[in-house]
DNA sequence: ACCAGAGTTGAGACTAAGTCTCAATAGGAG
DNA sequence: CTCCTATTGAGACTTAGTCTCAACTCTGGT
């Protein structure tokens, strides 16, 4: 998955250096979403010594090539998600931050309805769902 | 309007003090979204010497009682929109900021297969429209 | 009208998120 | 291998948001 990750860069003409490298690993063995801190932090961990613009600028970088998505969690913060380049959206467990993707069919109803009646023409849109994943309802019942 | 969030707090069994009473008027007569250090800087420029934190305290109760809703921004800055408590979206004009709401006929039905498909459990959903609005058309289309 | 006490306030310290600058470094095309 | 440019890390800086605490002010009860 860092190889997809990689890949996609090179296609998009940026240059494939070490840090880069590193942090796609990172990227890559993180379940569910992570923030720019826990990416920071994973990395200082492992004295890779990478700065923290290095971490900023290569999550924007992906975010513009939608290998990465920004989520806004409810409490506020800013998360990541690693996922397809297609369009879609995220499930996301609020007890365990586990990612399920979920593809928007209906919602472009929705979205053009919006616009007929508002008059506004729509670019962009964003959902977010939260929730509980499968494992956090069964921990959950069983305790 | 500043006078139904005051109501509103009233009803929420908070104190209707002097700050909670000046920024309410200043949201009442603001357009569109606005940040919290909008809404500091037109205090500040009034003189009313309110503090910063009292700006967040009382955008965060009014968020909690459903009287502001929270949007995320596509680069990332935290607007506020002040909008009836009912569950609702909204439309946002990228240009102006201008905000239309949309009430979610049809995305229950979406959110529904999304739990269907993926077992979580969904508790909340946020959906952001982003667009031009028809003033913000036709500006363009006339220069 | 008065009072008491809990809720609220502003100042300012503090933390965290994110950006910017710049000299040094390292990809990678040729 | 060489050169040029993209990229890097350090650290200063800016901004968003939180926290603490002594001072203040609502408000309900008398
Ligand atoms: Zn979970
Ligand atoms: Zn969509
Ligand atoms: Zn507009
Ligand atoms: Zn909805």
């Amino acid at each position: 998955m860092a190889r997809e990750l990689l890949e996609a860069l090179d296609q998009a003409g940026v240059r494939l250096t070490g840090p880069r490298r590193e942090l796609a690993a990172l990227i890559a063995r993180r379940q569910g979403h992570f923030t720019a801190a826990d990416l920071l932090a994973d990395a200082e961990q492992r004295s890779l010594g990478i700065g923290r613009a290095t971490v900023f600028r290569l999550l924007e970088l992906l975010a513009d090539q939608n290998l990465v998505e920004r989520v806004d969690l409810p409490d506020g913060r800013h998360a990541y998600v690693p996922c397809e380049p297609s369009h879609h959206h995220h499930l996301v467990c609020v007890s365990c931050g586990a990612i399920s993707e979920v593809d928007d069919c209906g919602i472009d109803a929705v979205t053009a309805e919006a616009a007929r009646r508002s008059g506004f023409e729509i670019q962009s849109h964003r959902l977010e769902l939260f929730g509980r994943c499968p494992r956090c309802q069964n921990v959950e019942s069983r305790q």
